[in-house]
DNA sequence: GTCTATAGTCGGATAGAC
DNA sequence: GTCTATCCGACTATAGAC
């Protein structure tokens, strides 16, 4: 009885950790060339565990893509931009934002974006993930939309409605917060092209404060400029 | 004789049309899903020829997206963005160019970019393939990079050289000129996450001319604000 | 609950018929 | 030069042993 509990108790945990080591695996083989590239085969190589564990755990292999999606959506945490946008949803629902502090609070936000998205100590694989995903949706399309994009989006678009003094729907402040974002964006999604054309190796130091240095400044003029007086 | 001549000429012309339709074909397919996820079987059957057609014009699968990327590096020319570079590239070479001039040449090539690159009835399986390709780089990455990127990067960035007056190897020429690139192509490359996050069902009349006349005013404040006196 | 053996399908490439 | 038949390996999913 005891050792029959023992065990059962043991295999659920070997289960849990079954679990755990496919949604790392799935990261990054699906992450490297998107679903139809990575095999079950060399995920299950990688998780460690056997191939008829995918189909037990997650169904099927889209399940595991679901999985692996939701994993994502839920721990893409950095504690930097989650305080930036907590500070800012606190702050935009009160009406007397000036325009000068919502443009601080912009950059607040934008400078935790750059560091994360350009210093490569991040997971690039769940980047990789995401941006696959964003370019061709398919069915997990709106758990990263919702949960990772509109997430940051959206209180930037109603940051940028307060320092621009138009309304919230208005769609030039979400178009302005996906053409700022853009300025930042290219240099992740289009990595290698970036540096090649820049004959760096990665964006480091220096290097990554200049890049930060300069959007810094091109997010600044183009708020600037259009700020209610 | 005759009759045997008339045939291989009609033979070879088939073949060359099987060439144009597999590599047609091959667009298509590599665009939507990327390399891994299109099966010869989908693009023969596509193309509408044998098989055997594609290790006899390619001599493998991998020769035939090698091809298409050729073929989409030579004619992936849009006549409004062509003339604009080319009047750049003429004119960045009489150094006496004023910053207002080169402001005025930044435009001309931002906008027709807009235009192209936001109106949906442009090639969209063409981006899908060079943006895939851009991503995650593979063999002929060298090839989009040379011969789609570089062309329109190195031009812009020595026009931004001309505006700010500093040296055309300084990397901060490079990093703007990305980075302004970005605020374009995001909208091209995450196009449905813009697009719902706008309600939009796509970017045409007032709505691509509302995008384009903000873009516009970014791009001009983020240079005139640091142009030379 | 976990793993292995295998079914059934589809992939790219080839050899040889026409 | 063009097409068909076929090989062989790899894939996902399942069924049943342990």
């Amino acid at each position: 009885m005891v050792r029959s509990k023992s065990l059962q108790s043991s295999g659920q945990q070997r289960g849990e950790e079954a679990r755990k080591s496919l949604i790392e695996a799935g990261i990054e083989a699906f992450g490297v060339n998107g679903y139809e590239a990575a095999s079950t085969r060399s995920i299950v190589d990688k998780a460690g565990v056997n191939l008829g564990a995918i189909p037990y755990y997650f169904k099927n292999k889209k399940g595991l893509y679901h999985a692996v999606a939701e994993h994502i959506a839920t721990h893409l945490d950095d504690p930097e931009i989650d305080a930036a946008i907590a500070r800012i949803n606190r702050k935009t629902k009160n009406s007397s934002l000036s325009a000068e502090q919502a443009l601080e609070l912009m950059h607040e936000l934008f400078d935790a974006f750059m560091t994360t998205l350009l210093s490569s100590d991040r997971p690039e694989l769940w980047m990789k993930f995401i941006f696959r995903e964003l370019m061709e949706p398919s069915s997990v399309f709106d758990i990263l939309n919702e949960r990772v994009v509109r997430k940051t989006i959206d209180p930037c678009a109603a940051l940028i409605s307060k320092i621009l003094d138009k309304p919230i729907d208005d769609p030039e402040c979400t178009v302005r917060a996906f053409s700022l974002f853009g300025q930042v964006l290219i240099f992740r999604m289009v990595r290698q092209v970036t540096l090649k054309s820049l004959s760096w190796e990665d964006f480091d130091g220096d290097r990554l404060d200049l890049v930060r240095n300069i959007l810094h400044q091109q997010v600044d003029d183009a708020l600037r400029s259009q700020a209610k007086s």
